[in-house]
DNA sequence: TAGATACCTGAGTGTTTTACTGGGGTATAT
DNA sequence: ATATACCCCAGTAAAACACTCAGGTATCTA
């Protein structure tokens, strides 16, 4: 199985940016400062969201990124597929040679379990979480969150 | 998530303790040899399942492993409970304190997967498992593969 | 046209996890 | 006695993870 912070990471990021698509292209940095995660880590991830046609890019100043297509159509199992390999649950990589090159006496069973999440996933688009209250409520926290209360919590922890 | 070969090796193993419930209590080094999975490892997998009381232990000659509760009664989730930790998709752990102490946008995302992924396995007993054709087919297959042959594979791939 | 912004890319790296191995035990049957 | 087979813990090579760093390149604004 292949759930990672990578994955996480790029849902979240995606999330972020689908809650601010009226304001234009929207910086990394921004993303990175709203959600805590390193700038040249969301770069990377950013690079395979954007080779799957997931986001398109606008470079130079006032740049950024924006969604490729509607919050309709962009599901959370499109993203992890996007950053991470795949989200197969066998060990073989869905071969079926795990046990001497024949497949293992469980090989049905995760490739079903394979099928279910990735069917669960698929099914949760953009639009969907953007509508979520839970969703909303962390969002409008994340907006009243000033620099200043960051840098405090920082020095605390220094 | 945390679906990894030591889950997968312990479902495999105790499938196959449920496919030979009626000749009395069965080695690990039978299951060893039968599933390719070594036995130091498997040792460790079966002291955590028995520490749940998935499966009671017979010592000395003859002794080995049985299951401890009907086949309905022990479901794939409980079995990757005990090995792993276990299956929870957060990056927290559950916890809710993954942005700053506070939950992150998708945390509650990731909290809908893992009651997903774990009703689904909990839905799997091994009563399911062993009337599957396809695990039927595979156990047949392994049962007919003799020691010999097994060596002449090994020979050819040193 | 200088410089700042922000995307773009690839290599490197410390840490953690994984998937084991090894070396000792202890209980129990013959 | 001795062999079987469970029991337990410590160690470890390799891989994956979660980044960082050091450079680029395109484009906007002054």
């Amino acid at each position: 199985m292949r759930l990672t912070t990578k994955g996480r990471y790029a849902v979240t990021a995606m999330l972020d940016l689908a809650l601010h698509t009226d304001a234009g292209p929207m910086s990394l940095a921004d993303i990175s400062k709203r959600q805590h995660i390193s700038l040249s880590y969301l770069e990377q991830l950013f690079a395979k969201l954007r080779q799957q046609k997931l986001v398109k890019s606008v470079r130079g100043p006032g740049g950024g990124y924006c969604l490729n297509r509607d919050l309709e159509d962009i599901s959370v199992a499109s993203i992890i597929d996007a950053v991470n390999e795949s989200i197969d649950a066998t060990n073989c990589g869905g071969a079926g040679d795990c046990h001497m090159g024949e497949v293992c006496l469980t090989h049905y069973l995760w490739c079903d379990l394979s099928e279910q999440i990735h069917e669960f996933l698929a099914g949760i688009t953009l639009r969907k979480l953007v509508e979520r209250q839970d969703v909303q409520n962390v969002a409008r926290r994340q907006q009243f969150q000033p620099e200043e209360q960051v840098a405090i919590i920082s020095s605390m922890l220094s």
